[in-house]
RNA sequence: GGCGUGGUUCCCGAGCGGCCAAAGGGAGCAGACUGUAAAUCUGCCGGAGUAUUCCUUCGAAGGUUCGAAUCCUUCCCGCGCCA
């Protein structure tokens, strides 16, 4: 990354522009999570469609397979996968949560036992760094630890104090020429914590600043608290990436509270157990009283699905296992989130931020269905 | 007409004297999913109740038994083979 431009303000939300070697980002911005080099069940073809303008890649998953060696071989990952614009790497630090069962983590970095093989590997910050930078992601984040929410404020600090330490040696790794390197700041909902590991990571002068270790395990409205409290004390001429998150109403929430970035699985992973979000809430396409009902998923919603396709088609599609559901409502449910980012963008520009605020808000609670 | 075989809760299908409101699927219903070990998982699924409880069920009607979806008798219906 290049450069990061803060375009406009709207109460604590802003609209801004970073610029990478892989083209422009504006924000904010939701990122598709395309773990495996893959969003799944989509095509980068789709993505191009859609106006993603970055999606995210993983560090664990691609160096188990097919080995970060093979990508550097074919070109990189953005010649490999056929993506030509910006990629974000995540480092294995959410793998150190998400697999803990399978993981022990030492001052050197985390032992992992496959989850596909049963077979050891060590991820260090180091590792983690060689990994991305022969992947070639555009933006890397550092290798970070990622504790579970509720946790004491002790293991948090000691958690925080290891992440730091780890940040450092992310730092003095030297990557390529156009990527640049995200700090990941910890401590849980504790805002001294934050604060004080977010001013000892601008020490390291990194170019974007991601919260992580939300938005696993404490309660919803804990997360929108503190992000309203937390956000306004990173540094404003820097990206704010607000790390997996999240539901709908958690990004809006996120944008209100002045983040820029924000990726999450759940508009994938959902669509593939049958969930359509839509302007009025979520819709289970599953249910019965879908069988005979003609209209669109999303009435309002004018993409390519909810313009020809019906619920009644879908929800049988979903029904007898056809693949082409889960493609439809992944579709359907990208071009949702990037809309509404996209919106927001629109109104923080205008400064009618909390007008879109209310609307989107109001219609997505209306729980219509 | 004879012989054989079978009728189980919405559907398929196990059970073949007590541990059976009855395995397992499916369907249905409800829910979860937030830097993807997930096209996955959880709960409910005869009725009433928070519940250790009660009531109504295994084609029908009788019977045997302390006790029957399970054994016996007759009947109704399905399927197969032989006349």
């Amino acid at each position: 990354m290049k450069n990061f431009t803060l375009q406009a303000q709207s109460g604590q939300a802003r609209a801004g522009l970073i610029e990478t070697a892989h083209g422009p980002i504006e924000t904010p911005i939701f990122m598709p999570v395309g773990t495996r080099a893959s969003v799944k069940s989509l095509w980068q073809e789709e993505l191009d469609e859609l106006g993603a303008q970055i999606i995210l890649g993983n560090t664990y998953h691609l160096y188990l397979r097919p080995g970060h060696e093979l990508v550097e071989k074919m070109g990189g990952l953005h010649k490999f996968m056929q993506w030509n614009k910006p990629i974000l790497t995540d480092s294995g630090g959410f793998q150190v949560f998400s697999l803990s069962d399978l993981n022990k983590i030492t001052e050197e970095g985390v032992e992992f036992q496959s989850h596909i093989d049963g077979s050891r590997h060590m991820l260090s910050p180091e590792k983690s760094m060689e990994i991305q930078k022969a992947l070639g992601s555009d933006i890397v984040m550092i290798f970070d630890e990622c504790p579970k929410l509720p946790a004491s404020k002790d293991t948090l600090r000691e958690s925080m104090e290891l992440t730091l330490r780890w940040a450092k040696r992310c730092r003095d790794y030297e990557l390529q020429d156009h990527q640049s390197l995200f700090a990941i700041v910890q401590g849980g909902l504790h805002l001294d914590l934050r604060q004080e590991c977010m001013e000892r990571m601008m020490e390291m002068d990194f170019p974007g600043f991601a919260l992580g270790g939300l938005s696993v395990g404490e309660k919803n409205e804990e997360m929108v608290e503190f992000l309203n409290e937390f956000s306004p004390c990173m540094p404003s001429e820097k990206p704010r990436y607000l790390m997996g998150v999240g539901k709908p109403l958690d990004v809006l929430n996120g944008i209100r509270a002045g983040i820029d970035m924000f990726d999450c699985v759940l508009p994938t992973r959902n669509a593939r157990n049958g969930q359509f979000l839509t302007t009025h809430g979520p819709l289970n396409i599953k249910k019965a009283r879908y069988l005979e009902d003609s209209q669109p998923p999303d009435p309002t919603c004018d993409c390519k699905v909810c313009s020809k396709y019906s619920r009644s088609y879908i929800r049988h599609l979903f029904n007898v296992g056809e693949y082409l559901a889960g493609q439809m409502i992944s579709y359907h449910n990208l071009y949702f989130y990037l809309r509404m980012v996209k919106k927001a963008r629109a109104a923080i520009l205008a400064d009618k931020f909390d007008e879109f605020y209310k609307e989107f808000y109001n219609a997505y609670t209306e729980n219509r269905w």
